[in-house]
DNA sequence: TGCCAGGCCCTCTTTAGGGCCTT
């Protein structure tokens, strides 16, 4: 059974809405068996004003955000193209933190599927000897694809899908035996990054155990 | 013009503090 994932990444002002932080890009990366199946990209016009060591960290100027379309419109796509689909992103809390404020911002209804869960939780407790978990190092670490330039939202957002899609792998191959034959979802990825890093093996034993209980239950019947 | 935060984890902890990670 195959589940897409949203793996999204903003660009933005500052560090956090909280403090008149405003998004300036998001990319929106589907990945679904393995594999990536979908990109969404574009800037967003808020009106914020972009600091030059921003604009110097991303590459994106005040002048290019001028033409950008309106962040409602942006996000009202980007909803849209990811609809249904449970988040992935790296360091979540800062993403989801500008996710629901620019929804809100746009008045756009939440999606209860929107649910996060976070790469760098996970890389922590799948990978404790890495260097660092920052994106770039676990990516240089783990030789994914280059992207193109960092700190670029599609850029970022790929690396963190195909780093993804490396921990599925790895979950798959580490705890294997535990596993048994459920697949690796959203649900054991959220579960995982909560996890006692050592009690990981009896997490993904868990989640097998539930997982296989409600695939032997009969389908509700259509209405 | 250009400041700034917050959630999470680990441990020399739990009545706390420091480091990591994101722009």
């Amino acid at each position: 059974m195959s589940e897409t994932l949203a793996v999204i990444d903003f660009e933005t002002s500052g560090l956090g809405p909280a403090n008149g932080g405003r998004a300036t890009e998001i990319a929106a990366v589907l990945v679904r068996g393995g594999a990536i199946v979908g990109e969404y990209q574009s800037l967003m016009h808020t009106g914020v004003y972009v600091p030059p060591f921003i604009e110097q960290l991303t590459g994106i100027s005040n002048e290019m955000l001028e033409g950008a379309p309106p962040a409602e419109q942006v996000m009202r796509e980007v909803a849209e193209f990811t609809r249904g689909c449970p988040m992935i992103a790296h360091n979540a809390g800062f993403d989801r933190g500008f996710w629901q404020f620019e929804m809100r911002k746009a008045e756009i209804e939440p999606d209860p599927a929107h649910e996060f869960a976070c790469t760098v939780l996970l890389a922590r407790r799948l990978y404790p000897e890495a260097p660092s978990c920052k994106l770039g190092q676990l990516a240089r670490w783990h030789e994914l694809p280059d992207m193109g330039r960092a700190h670029r939202a599609l850029a970022d957002a790929k690396t963190t899908a195909h780093l993804l899609i490396r921990m599925e792998r790895d979950i798959e191959q580490q705890f294997g035996q535990e596993l048994g034959v459920a697949p690796v979802r959203h649900e054991l990825l959220a579960r995982l990054q909560k996890a006692n890093k050592t009690a990981l093996k009896r997490c993904v034993a868990d989640y097998a155990a539930v997982w296989r209980r409600r695939a032997q239950q009969p389908l509700p019947l259509q209405a």
